[in-house]
DNA sequence: TTGATATGCAACTATATGGTTGCATATAAG
DNA sequence: CTTATATGCAACCATATAGTTGCATATCAA
């Protein structure tokens, strides 16, 4: 789960994948094309996503094809940001109050 | 959003906002206890989630006390990942589909 | 006032990260 | 075969990051 928080820590990844989410299945040039940085450095980033497991390759001939996979998405959705997410509403509640009245003052504009 | 997803990367930061969901409102010397770093990097890592928003703190007297907010791990769920959660199904069939048979090869095996 | 507790500020260090460039290799096309 | 295309490998560089230590400051308590 580390290397998928990791992997998404960085813009340009994140614009990979909704790349590969508008077009699934393009190859390194694809997805070089129109980045303002060099083609290794693209090969680097879908390295990490290939590690955390977020892309797949398929070799098709020289080309090497880009598949997302959004299923480790999911999993951290699911498996840790589900649970802040459960308790938002409850929390936002919680939380004003303790920010409003971190001392014991509750009776003092019950008037106003 | 970028300060949210770079925020999460980092593993403790992420425990940090673990040990907030349990019990919310805890000061520096709270979230130290029993982390195997210093005092000073907590609070580095604190002033980060507090930057992304994450946190939200309130003087008490020489106490800093410390807030989870959920607001922006939702809209990362719902402005970002909820995208790919929602192709997740459709996309798992699709992808194996085109992981399967990259070449045109569908009656190969159809009889086996 | 004195001492203990809670935090902040600043300098410093080691390593990770994101980027580059140069060259090598493999496949496709003429 | 020769050339162009697609990718990989490796060295190198600058900056960001996560951590440290030392000292200063503010508040609470005796």
């Amino acid at each position: 789960m580390s290397d998928v928080f990791a992997a998404l820590a960085d813009s340009t990844r994140r614009a990979l994948l909704d790349r590969l989410f508008v077009k699934n299945g393009q190859s390194l040039s694809d997805l070089h094309h129109g980045m303002a940085i060099s083609r290794q450095a693209v090969a680097k980033h879908l390295q990490i996503l290939e590690t955390a497991n977020l892309v797949s390759i398929h070799w098709q001939g020289r080309e090497k094809l880009h598949y997302l996979n959004p299923v480790p998405l999911g999993d951290i959705v699911h498996r840790w940001l589900g649970k802040f997410e459960d308790a938002r509403i409850e929390a936002l509640t919680e939380f004003k109050e303790q920010i409003e009245k971190p001392q014991n003052q509750k009776e003092e504009k019950r008037r106003a």
